[in-house]
DNA sequence: AAAAAAC
């Protein structure tokens, strides 16, 4: 569908008519050449038209139209001290904290030479200093929706004069079921305004939204929805449940990656990981949403300035987040939404790079490896991941079934327990035959030694060779 | 099925 003659003169920040404070700070960020949704997006925001927008997080989106909304918002900038000369005239809203935070400081810095003042409001933390910096008046208004009603309840933010609005990740929105939040915000708006949506996906949802709130909007889309960057190289290690936290350390430690976002789909299985990581030796942090949000930023910066290896992340941290030059993430669990999939891979191979996804893939997700490659429109190359030492407490404590106490889950991680490893794993056939390493025999005579399964013998060959083709024994309906 | 987001 692409057109390669459409890949013309190199175009530059210059043509756009930007004044010269937001061309000095884009210089200043040491940007030269728009990308491509900066080249399509910025003439259009600036004529100040409607805008449905579908693009990749990592496309340089926030710029696009951070960029023209500044520029819209410069004629009628006050340098006046009065609140009152700073109504709130843009106002972005995302899903996330994290990426509520990311886009302020973007628009924050790109602002920097200009009179305009931006904030950003968001939950998890304390009210009074954003309703402070509220009564000292903004124009640039970063937000998500909860807090954001909240601050219009207590009448510190004033939607009144809001001429631009800027709904970003919209699909994601809708899907943490937000519209009804949307809604409210959106009716205290002025019906004359800008509107600008951006979304991964063009949904029959995000269509009729998009019908009943923009104004004959103008569509812009770069990379077709739902691709992969070809920069990053995809890879499935397959992997039984219980090796996957073994996978995820030889896969650090064999690619010596020093700075990687490890998904899980879940709280729980995230915090356990970062536990397991960290004993491994390797330096990791886990960023869910049961954590403060002064540990979330404080895990998301440290990992930002290389302190951390490992970032061990639910799908809070699957879009938006810009991580500079990421080298590679890791898939612990298959997303269940396969969509989710391309938004986690997304967080490598930013703007030209490359970049490595690595997902490990147990027998019981090969359903969601199906629907991801349907998606993505390509099947996906398959290696098997043989780990020398795996690690089996947890998938026995799972497989034991019924049997489990309520909090072993909470306790699950710890060796200690050996009575509760007698049984031997039944899915081992899945990598099998089991050929300890020297490091594995080592480990078999630490204190806590593990069994090693059923002999590999069992199992037909072709379980080993096709991998995916035994059907796993249901451990429920 | 799980995650996210206002107090």
């Amino acid at each position: 569908m692409s057109d390669p003659a459409v890949t013309p003169v190199q175009p530059t920040f210059d043509q756009f008519g930007l004044a010269a404070e937001i061309l000095k700070a884009i210089a200043e960020q040491g940007y030269t050449t728009p990308t491509p949704i900066q080249a399509q997006a910025i003439p259009v925001v600036l004529s100040g038209r409607d805008v449905m927008g579908a693009a990749q997080t990592g496309t340089g989106k926030t710029a696009s139209f951070s960029l023209p909304i500044i520029q819209r918002l410069l004629p009628q900038a006050s340098t006046s001290a009065s609140p009152a000369r700073h109504p709130v005239r843009a106002l972005i809203l995302t899903p996330t904290r994290e990426l509520a935070d990311q886009v302020a400081a973007n628009v924050q810095s790109y602002a920097k030479h200009t009179p305009l003042r931006s904030a950003v409001v968001f939950g998890g933390v304390d009210m009074n200093p954003q309703s402070a910096e509220l009564r000292r008046g903004v124009e640039i208004l970063i937000a998500t929706p909860g807090r954001l009603l909240d601050h219009v309840q207590q009448k510190t933010a004033n939607l009144g004069q809001v001429q631009i609005l800027v709904l970003d990740e919209a699909d994601r929105m809708l899907d943490m079921g937000f519209l009804p939040d949307l809604q409210r915000i959106l009716n205290l708006l002025p019906k004359e305004r800008q509107t600008l949506l951006f979304s991964a996906t063009f949904s029959g949802e995000i269509k009729k939204l998009a019908s009943t709130y923009l104004r004959n909007p103008q569509t812009i889309e770069v990379a077709r929805s739902n691709s992969t960057a070809a920069n990053v190289t995809q890879i499935v290690y397959e992997v039984a449940e219980g090796d996957k936290q073994g996978a995820v350390v030889k896969l650090i430690r064999e690619r010596g990656l020093k700075q990687v976002i490890v998904f899980c789909n879940s709280k729980i299985g995230a915090g356990r990981l970062a536990r397991q990581l960290e004993r491994d030796g390797v330096v990791a942090s886990a960023i869910h949403g049961d954590k403060s949000q002064l540990e979330r930023m404080q895990a998301l910066d440290a990992f930002k300035r290389g302190e951390i290896e490992a970032l061990v992340a639910t799908d809070v941290a699957a879009r938006g987040l810009d991580i500079v030059e990421l080298p590679a993430v890791i898939n612990f669990d298959l997303p269940f939404n396969a969509e989710d999939y391309v938004h986690r891979i997304g967080r490598t191979g930013r703007a030209g790079a490359s970049g490595d996804a690595l997902s490990l893939c147990s027998p019981n997700e090969r359903k969601q490896l199906a629907e991801i490659e349907k998606l993505i429109k390509k099947p996906l190359e398959v290696e098997r991941l043989v780990v020398d030492a795996p690690v089996r407490h947890q998938r026995e404590e799972r497989e034991r079934g019924g049997r489990r106490e309520r909090d072993d889950r909470r306790r699950s991680g710890t060796f200690e327990r050996g009575a509760h490893h007698r049984h031997a794993p039944v899915d081992d056939f899945f990598f099998k035959p089991y050929e300890p390493s020297p490091a594995a025999i080592k480990r078999e005579e630490a204190p806590n030694p593990e069994p090693v399964g059923k002999p590999a013998s069992k199992q037909p060959l072709a379980a080993l060779l096709g991998g995916f083709g035994m059907p796993r024994k249901t451990t429920s309906s």
